[in-house]
RNA sequence: UCCCGGGUAGCUCAAUGGUGGAGCAAGAAGCUGUUAACUUCGAGGUUGUCGGUUCGAAUCCGACCCCGGGAG
């Protein structure tokens, strides 16, 4: 018995609707799932996530590992529970951490395009810090963040971890990739996370409560990506994930997604994961994708970058948000987004928000959280609407992008 | 009126005869499975004014203006 189903409720080109069942609900997709790292989605309370209807959280094993420790989750119930959110849950399975706090923070790179494209390792040497993941065959050694104590991560405790925490969809634990990683590189970390995945599923057994997605790697590497689509699926997990880099460009992005997506099967959700911002959506959600998790828009929110509609002020270079702190809108009486629906749009100018932000206050962070995921889960339900009926690449028009 | 101290970036202050700096503020850019209320960057000056000494003055000298404190 699955604890995750997914039905297709309508198709358009390669694009779907559909409902992902969960053991704590339905997830209408495509749908954004925000990120709850620590057991909150950063400066909200659960009560902000169900009026703006998020449609789950996705929190991560490592953080909630080394603290507060897994055990105590699971005697408060898990996750879920324990945040006081009722809504589905993710959790992801601390493979970006090896990433992120190890190649990631040695070189000062993401897994998408932060550098240009002829820079390369040698042009990151400044930046380099020391890591504090050590991948190996079996696993990772790491050391924690927060105290500099030594741990391990490998697949069977980080699925254990994940089976602990509760989550309704847990993710295998896999070695996320750089675009700065040449196709030698990217290949034997794909195998590993191969060989990852299949333990990840040996040791997946709380499969009535929880759904295990496996995931894609290969880099910006065709052959790489058609052959880990093909061993993924074929572990017959109940969903599939889209992971590793996305290279250097959002057009190498959906390169690697048109490699992909035709090899997935129709009747598994697919999750992008780490996607994304307001074009990506689209085109994203137009190749097939079912759920995104993002640090974006809460992230872009508390650093006072604000989602608005091309119409209303952006600029050529950047259409979909604006820097609420910038010395311009010092007088400006126009809510942030103006027609948005959001509390903090219906409530306040974007003088006030400047204001708070400049003064550093707190509610700054919290009104501009509140913005940013209603203005993505408002594209999300448009995204929805326009795939039903078959006018996805009209509303792209609308927002002035060719997904 | 006299005495003392001071006047350098928007603010608070460094620089004691040898190319005027810092912190903060202000401005801009960036952020894609969160080490992130984070990171990066540029700009900003006739050193109160006028004169003098000196190869060279924020610095030494004189006058004046302004601010603070004290005396009468």
């Amino acid at each position: 018995m699955s604890a995750v189903k997914f039905h297709i409720t309508t198709r358009s080109g390669n694009a779907r609707t559909g409902v992902i069942a969960t053991p704590h609900g339905p997830i209408k997709t495509p749908a954004f799932i925000p990120v709850s790292t620590k057991a909150t989605v950063k400066t909200l309370d659960v009560h902000d996530l169900q009026k703006l209807k998020a449609p789950a959280v996705l929190a991560n094993a490592y953080h909630l590992y080394l603290r507060p420790g897994p055990e105590l989750i699971a005697k408060l119930g898990g996750v879920g529970e324990f945040m006081g959110w009722n809504g589905p849950t993710f959790t992801d399975s601390g493979g970006f951490q090896v990433f992120s706090l190890g190649f990631g923070l040695e070189h000062g790179v993401g897994k998408v395009a932060n550098i240009f494209p002829d820079e390369d390792l040698q042009g990151r040497a400044s930046q380099t810090r020391k890591r504090l993941f050590n991948i190996d065959k079996d696993g990772a050694n790491f050391v924690s963040h927060l105290d500099g104590s030594k741990h391990r991560f490998t697949p069977e405790n980080s699925i254990e971890i994940q089976q602990m925490l509760g989550a309704d969809i847990i993710f295998a634990f896999d070695e996320c990739t750089s675009p700065l990683h040449g196709k030698k590189y990217t290949a034997e970390a794909m195998e590993r996370t191969h060989a990852w995945a299949k333990r990840c599923l040996q040791a997946w057994t709380n499969r009535d409560k929880q759904g295990l997605y496996g995931i894609i790697q290969g880099g910006a590497y065709k052959d790489l990506r058609i052959a880990s689509s093909e061993f993924i699926c074929a572990l017959d997990t109940p969903g599939i994930a889209i992971g590793g880099s996305l290279g250097k460009s959002k057009k190498d992005m959906y390169e690697i997604m048109d490699w992909t997506i035709p090899v997935l099967p129709e009747d598994k959700p697919r999750h992008l994961l780490g996607i994304g911002e307001v074009e990506d959506l689209f085109g994203a959600s137009a190749r097939g994708i079912d759920t995104f998790d993002c640090v974006s828009p809460t992230r872009n929110a508390r650093n006072g970058s604000v989602y608005i509609r091309p119409e209303n002020g952006g600029t050529a270079k950047n259409k979909y948000s604006i820097n609420i702190r910038a010395g311009k809108y010092s007088q400006n009486t126009e809510p942030i987004d103006p027609g948005c629906k959001c509390f903090t749009c219906q409530n306040h100018s974007r003088a006030y928000i400047r204001h708070l932000f400049v003064s550093e206050e707190l509610l700054a962070m919290r009104l501009a959280t509140i913005h940013n995921l209603h203005f993505i889960f408002t594209l999300m339900a448009e995204i929805r609407h326009a795939i039903q009926q078959e006018t996805l690449h009209n509303l792209a028009d609308n927002w002035q992008i060719n997904p």
